[in-house]
DNA sequence: GTCTATATTATGATAGAC
DNA sequence: GTCTATCATAATATAGAC
């Protein structure tokens, strides 16, 4: 094998992380400005580079927020997700759903945060024909992983676990008050894993238990 | 009084109204495409008028914004705000507030969603010194709005209709259930005010309630 | 793989006719 | 009170040097 293919199969390997490294700045700068007001140049200022270097890895900016978006659904399904198989009742493998849910929606804050935003691109969204395939397929993977509470709802009802409510609403309301988790969550100075587990278990008591006496 | 100055004092009764319909295609426009997304084109499109119209009422695309925004939030507080002080427990008190506060988020959608794009900006924002006063004046009708929730966990705590939770935590995680109902909600065709407050009556009672059995 | 131009287009905002 | 220009600016994307 020669040097320079040697090269490019080291830098096959490296380049995915020179990749994830412009994911993460853009990730960051959809959250704080939102999608349109972020530019090619925020995302190439957060690296300390010039918009070149953002082109080179991502052919244009809608192409560069699916790539964030996708990231963000795959984190939940790798993280949360997987609890959907477990063992125990319904309730506690979505006690464990809950939890690694909201664990993601503190820990990796900025991709998740854009999950809601690709949502409504998709829902109001006048994308180009070409974009609208691939923001439909992030969008039945969303719908996969949300498809694992509706089913932990039903096997709640079924195994007597939990109460027998529409599943899909359930689904809604559920979600809702642990992805509110990203939009007021800060993490604060010296904070440490466990302190954010103390506080998701918090949060799955309530919202699993309800606020009434 | 010259017949003029009775026109110009008519033109002032109308007015208002004018103005609200460039508020309410605002609102839509920005609940569509986002806030830098949307153009001030759009919104005059949305009017099936042109800028002149828009810039006539509303000096900046900041101010229509912040106009929308503020409109938001006095219509929570008019319509779920006031059953702070009520009849009942704190539990029965709360339930009014939780199913008011749910048929805004289906009624006035495209406001209230607005709602959530402001709290980012003046989080994350770099607005001019001259808006960020503004700004924070509305970040504080809010803030007293979510007291009102605050207040009455904490009261529902006292009273023994609720459970003893930390009433901040339990704000958030409530209002995040009810407002994500502003994400998910479209109105089906045909859809009657008594099928919404069915559908309101039903969250409210599995999130106050909790998924448990 | 990253940089420095540069072309092209769209947007916020204003001035002035009607 | 609304419209039709028009200006200034900023952003996407590309071409080509290094």
């Amino acid at each position: 094998m020669p040097a320079d293919m040697q090269a490019t199969a080291a830098n096959d390997l490296i380049s995915p992380d020179r990749r994830e490294e412009v994911l993460a700045a853009a990730a960051e700068c959809f959250m704080r400005r939102g999608y349109e007001a972020t530019s090619m140049d925020d995302v190439a200022d957060a690296l300390g580079a010039t918009k070149g270097r953002v082109y080179h890895h991502f052919r244009s900016k809608p192409e560069l927020f699916f790539e964030v978006f996708r990231r963000a659904i795959f984190i939940l399904i790798r993280e949360a997700g997987v609890h959907e198989t477990g063992p125990g009742h319904a309730a506690d493998r979505l006690r464990r759903m809950a939890r690694a849910h909201i664990l993601c929606m503190m820990e990796t804050q900025a991709f998740q945060r854009n999950l809601t935003l690709g949502v409504d691109l998709y829902r109001f969204g006048e994308t180009s024909e070409e974009h609208k395939a691939t923001l439909e397929d992030l969008m039945n993977l969303r719908r996969g992983y949300e498809d694992a509470f509706r089913r932990t709802f039903a096997a709640g009802a079924a195994d007597g676990s939990m109460k027998a409510l529409d599943p899909s609403l359930a689904m809604r309301t559920l979600l809702g008050a642990i992805n509110w988790v990203a939009v007021w969550y800060s993490p604060r100075a010296g904070e440490t894993r466990a302190h954010r587990e103390k506080l998701a278990e918090e949060i799955v008591a309530q919202v699993l238990g309800g606020y009434l006496a």
